[in-house]
DNA sequence: CTTGGCAGTCGGTACAATCGAGTGCCAGAC
DNA sequence: GTCTGGCACTCGATTGTACCGACTGCCAAG
């Protein structure tokens, strides 16, 4: 099934490498032509046929050349493709994008979304860690008018989290100091999804307040969607020709909820490459994507991603994420 | 100069009107045919080779119909088109909008992008509002490792500022706390402008600390863009058939600095539309752009705006803005 | 001043012929 | 048996031609 004689595996990485360099269904004369199959058009023809029965290549209509399914990009990435290195001139690109890579979180993922699209030319998607696995470092509510306040939680990866609140009465600036304190007693140390409130005080509404905080900050780790960053979108107008198709992928990457969870999604099934039908996901199906983890020692902290038209230089690619997500984890351990 | 008698006025009317609905060069005919204009083809004729002489109409080549120039639409939108009301479908979706709008005010003005690209069918700028105006409520040092603190700031508009510092040597709690004590007392009441540092207490590394931080603040002010939410960017696809022109606009809304300065300088010039050349900016040549200030209690806190081809549905699209901006702005004051 | 008429322009479409890239199959060579 | 050259065939793309139709500009008559 997932196994091809040798000569079969050359012509199908010659259709793949062809037709994702010119985009052009590809003939027999011109794998033929290349060097590394040492037979005639013919023989290419006959184990074109074969390999089109078994469901790695397809016509577009008689009389045209053929262009590999999804099954036939999975096989070339799959047994057909070593993770080569990076070209020379993009290795010194990430080099210097890491050199000077400093401030916040969030300003680097952004940029490393866009570092990401420019190495690949496609679509890069990067995620942001997770709230959950973080402990809480600091809770201070801040009163901005006499009955709303803001909770502003400071996590201890340097995110930092605001809920408003409004009362039906005002509360004070004593209370909301009270209440701070008594935040601050129980969450500093603890997980967001730990969050628990303390004992009762007795004064029934700051009572009110702390609990209303705490259980705020519980249900914003399951409510509140990761953060995400995409990059390089105006990329995918050039990547399809279909106005129809270029709409459908654009509207997908807005809605960030989406691609998050088509990105976990194949994370979670543990793939780096999902091809075409394979992610399920229709408004892509003309689409692959590209997946890499990173973290900080070792463990997961988030995702990073490329999105591009099926026939993506999957090697290219491939190189891109890794090379980027290693160097984003070791640049996260630093600082 | 920018005043055209009665008929040509009508003919012009009728050729943006139509231009705009169909998307192709209208003739004579077309024209002669609206019931508003109650002259023969012949005639209209006339009247639009004065148009074209003028610099209102143009022709993509001989025996075509003609087509508006950016001068064209200026006079329309200027003398032509009263401000009308929404339809009421869009009303009604303006109005559920915001009875259920809530939450943090980014989020706000994020739906409120959306919203904008749904009414309009286009792209939809907004733009939040600037950090300088508002107050320092909260100034506060979180320690994240010995060495590591981040600045957070609470404004008295809700937003929340953070600045991550790295020193030489471990800080320590107590510093952290003398330090926050420092910049509290001196910060919270004035603006971000405005903030200077405290004399010195004698302690080097704590003066030094406070000192960075401060001049931190005072520096993110100029530096830090304001926010900027985009929505809409996939109806750009659709917008404009040749492939290019959707690729140069996309980038141009991926680099939301520019898409800022661009609203900004049409705000500062007093105009509320923009049209293709008129603001100057090479990627956008076949773009109008329409602005709108938003400001709770009669001051402008920030704009908003939509972005479609020059030939796109005035009248709606200015509705539409003139009923957001002013909605967003009474939203605001509410709380 | 308006209008109907008319000659002229020119892009878009429809159609046929042709071209060429590619295929499948088969018979012969190695 | 496997490979290969040859051949007939298919079918999309290109080219050329003719034509249609939607325009315009101009002019002379109302």
């Amino acid at each position: 099934m997932d196994s091809l004689d040798d000569r079969k595996a050359a012509v199908l990485r010659a259709v793949v490498e062809e037709y994702i360099e010119t985009a052009q269904p590809v003939g027999s004369g011109h794998v033929a032509g290349r060097p590394d199959v040492g037979v005639s058009p013919a023989t290419v023809r006959n184990e074109m046929a074969a390999l089109e029965r078994d469901g790695y290549l397809a016509q577009p209509h008689t009389s045209a050349g053929r262009v590999p399914t999804d099954k036939g990009y999975r096989f070339f990435v799959d047994q057909l493709t070593r993770l080569g290195p990076l070209g020379p001139s993009e290795r010194l690109q990430v080099k210097e994008f890491f050199a000077q890579a400093h401030g916040e979180l969030e300003q680097m993922l952004h940029d490393t979304s866009r570092l990401l699209s420019e190495l690949t030319s496609y679509a890069a998607v990067v995620v942001g860690p997770p709230a959950e696995a973080a402990t809480i470092r600091s809770v201070q509510l801040v009163g901005l008018s006499p009955r709303v306040a803001l909770a502003v939680t400071v996590l201890s990866n340097g995110a930092v989290h605001k809920h408003t609140f409004e009362w039906n009465e005002d509360v004070g600036e004593e209370r909301l100091g009270a209440a701070t304190a008594r935040l601050s007693g129980v969450l500093v140390g603890s997980t967001m999804r730990s969050a628990q409130p303390p004992p009762p005080s007795g004064d029934a509404l700051l009572d009110s307040m702390v609990d209303q905080v705490a259980t705020a900050l519980r249900a914003a780790v399951s409510e509140e969607s990761d953060q995400v960053f995409v990059g390089g979108t105006a990329r995918m107008a050039a990547a399809f020709d279909a106005v129809e198709t270029v709409r459908s992928v654009l509207d997908t990457l807005e809605h960030q909820y989406v691609v998050v969870s088509l990105l976990r999604d194949v994370v979670d099934r543990g793939l780096s490459v999902a091809i075409g039908s394979e992610h399920g996901f229709q408004p892509l199906a003309e689409c692959a994507v590209i997946v890499a983890p990173y973290g900080r020692q070792g463990e997961r902290s988030g995702t990073i991603g490329v999105l591009g038209p099926t026939r993506m230089n999957y090697p290219q690619a491939l190189a891109a994420v890794a090379v980027v997500s290693q160097r984003l984890g070791s640049r996260l351990d630093e600082g």
